[in-house]
RNA sequence: GGUUCCGUAGCUCAGUUGGAUAGAGCAACAGCCUUCUAAGCUGUGGGUCGCGCGUUCGAGCCGCGCCGGAAUCACCA
């Protein structure tokens, strides 16, 4: 309709005022609600041509458009701006067009498809996954459903770091402390358990470099020589060379971390094309670090640590090998980056990684074009923000880390909580039951975190819980619930709720307001695919199922006397449960029948 | 100190390429269930958009300078 709009517009002042103008300065924008109208066409720019007042110019024009113009139906000029009025009846054919759709998604697809891989979750494999795992998870799961749904090929990787002198931590300790301990002799989640032991660790290495330091050792002098870490140190070299022992305990420690994480996932409902793991991918970074160490794009230090400097690109020196010559976490990325390239030739590689890595993204980029890959134009670094606590960021030093699963679980328990106490299950099985609570509760947590805009950081409150009320994932998944109850309701009396036909000529302003949001769906996700952010489809969620609610409350559906308005509302209905659906569909968040 | 990001109601957050009187929810208070689900709807109060200057017909949004906060600048990942 804007550009529709445009082109009367610009015939208009041609015709009135003999200017050619420029599309930029026709701005349409939708009118606000206090006014009268649909569409305002903001005035000020075009005084140049009118060379008149902005009421006198915005009168002219708003005059023209009205007798050329089927689909104006009005006008008012406020100030400088021109207020538009759409007739009912051009809403009603555009709704119907909606109401036509197939999947409310065809309207958002590009017109050049690429290729594009999503990397998220990148867990370690020495710690099960926590608050900020879950953010990382829905928004790279609904970042590959939000650009597939526009029509790319989207292939959702995770890269596991499953290596590294974090890993051989967890290991030593369950060597030195563990007396055989498994997941199944304990009872405990596999990656919990692997978790004990680096939490252990690290409680005994502290121990050790604080004796060290009373000694009267200097402290980075006592961090690098406590026992612990130089065990840790052989171990991981012992690692890369392929130590039969030490391999063995890697990879029996490592599955019992990917039971549990698969559970996790499972419960998130995200899920992955392919996983890569660092102790892949480790070699070949390595090896393309040796190839440009040859060809003298990197330098070798005294000590045989190799590097990169990256200051004409404003950025420091990078270490790429240790002096020992294992590998950096850098290291791994380089060969991670080109491995993808060279199997998917990818148009883009985004990396949903949280912004305390901005600068290793920046330097990852420049390293690659460095070094030769000017594919690496398309490694987009989709960078989050931090998850805290009212009391600031989650130490796991003070035991204020919140689990994944402890969450996931509470966030189910409260939505039952609340579903038993308002009692409209009474008629279900416990098995549809838990079926309703865990959707509801992981709506509610889906939701909250999904709605903020990716790049801030948010403050998650444990101790207020997440709300079922107000601009929450239940209130949506309500409103949903509450159509689909007037949908069994109609089949119940009868009514034909297949093809529902109708003419729409009697519409009232509220029916008026709720096409007009629905028509905005489209452009939403279109916009959320090219920002990266699914707050955007969010907030256009809540904002059509609060605009519905109203509608709901002051109109009755089926008990429309006249047919031809009732089988309007129907569809209006219809389709805004749709809507609704498809939308939290692009965010991973399921929807019950009831609730 | 360098770089990057953020400061909007008591709290959590929206706010399109600059447009009219800056919006929601929570919390507080006051109403609305004989009806298709009250996890809802309606109303009241609540703001120096961190501060200042500049660009502009017009700035929460753009530019510069401060103030406050976060991240990062590791032979950690």
């Amino acid at each position: 309709m804007e550009i529709v709009l445009k082109e009367k517009i610009k015939e208009a002042v041609k015709i009135i005022y003999n200017s050619e103008v420029k599309d930029d300065l026709i701005q349409i924008q939708e009118t606000r609600k206090d006014f009268k109208g649909d569409f305002t066409l903001v005035v000020f720019p075009l005084l140049r041509f009118s060379k008149n007042t902005p009421e006198k110019t915005g009168e002219t024009i708003g005059q023209y458009l009205k007798d050329n113009f089927t689909a104006v139906s009005g006008f008012n000029v406020i100030k400088g701006f021109l207020n538009l009025e759409i007739s009912d009846a051009w809403w009603v054919e555009y709704f119907k067009k909606i109401a036509a759709e197939k999947t409310h998604l065809e309207n958002c697809k590009v017109s050049h498809p690429e290729t594009i891989l999503v990397e998220y979750s990148s867990p370690n494999t020495n710690k099960p996954l926590h608050l900020g795992h879950i953010r990382n998870n829905l928004l790279g799961f609904s970042l590959y459903r939000i650009l597939s749904g526009c029509g790319h090929r989207v292939i959702k990787t995770n890269i596991v770091n499953d290596r590294g002198i974090h890993i051989c931590k967890s290991m030593l300790a369950w060597q030195k402390f563990g007396n055989g301990e498994t997941p199944e002799s304990s009872g405990m989640k596999g990656d919990h358990l692997v978790g004990k032991y680096y939490v252990l660790f690290e409680k005994n290495y502290k121990e050790q470099v604080e004796k060290l330091i009373q000694n009267g050792i200097d402290a980075t002098e006592a961090k690098n020589s406590a026992t612990l870490m130089k065990e840790t140190r052989e171990m991981l070299l012992k690692w890369e060379t392929g130590d039969e022992e030490i391999v063995s305990l890697w990879k029996m420690m490592n599955s019992w971390v990917y039971v549990g994480f698969d559970e996790t996932y499972k419960k998130l409902g995200v899920d992955f094309d392919k996983i890569y793991y660092e102790s892949d991918t480790y070699k070949v970074g390595k090896d393309i670090v040796l190839r440009a160490l040859k060809e003298k794009i990197l330098y070798r230090n005294e000590d045989n640590s190799v590097w990169a400097d990256l200051t004409p690109d404003g950025l420091d020196q990078k270490l790429l090998l240790r002096s020992d010559g294992t590998a950096v976490y850098m290291t791994q990325d380089l060969g991670t980056a080109v491995d993808r390239y060279k199997e998917f030739n990818f148009d883009k590689n985004i990396y949903v990684v949280g912004n305390e890595q901005n600068y290793h993204f920046q330097v990852l980029k420049a390293l690659l074009k460095r070094i030769g890959y000017n594919w690496a134009d398309g490694l987009i670094h989709f960078s989050y923000g931090m998850v805290e606590l009212p009391e600031g960021r989650m130490k796991s030093r003070e035991g204020t880390i919140v689990d994944a699963d402890d969450l996931i679980k509470e966030m189910q328990l409260t939505a039952m909580e609340v579903s038993l106490e308002l009692g409209k299950l009474s008629d279900f099985s416990d098995e549809e039951k838990e079926d309703i609570f865990r959707k509801i509760g992981m709506g509610a947590l889906k939701y909250y975190i999904l709605k903020v805009d990716p790049r801030k950081n948010m403050t998650f409150n444990p101790a207020e819980s997440i709300d079922f009320n107000g601009n929450t994932g239940p209130f949506i998944q309500y409103t949903y619930t509450r159509i689909k109850s007037v949908f069994r309701k109609a089949e119940h009396l009868g009514i034909n709720t297949g093809q529902i036909s109708f003419s729409g000529t009697k519409t009232g302003p509220k029916e008026i307001e709720l096409i007009k949001l629905l028509r905005k769906f489209s452009e939403t996700v279109s916009a959320a695919a090219t920002s990266y952010s699914p707050a955007l489809i969010a907030n256009y969620c809540y904002d059509l199922s609060r605009e519905y609610n109203q509608f709901y409350h002051d109109f009755s559906i089926l008990g429309e006397a006249e047919e031809e308005i009732r089988n309007f509302r129907m569809v209006l209905s219809k389709v805004t449960s749709e809507i609704i659906y498809t939308g939290m569909w692009l965010l991973g968040i399921e929807m019950p029948e009831r609730m």
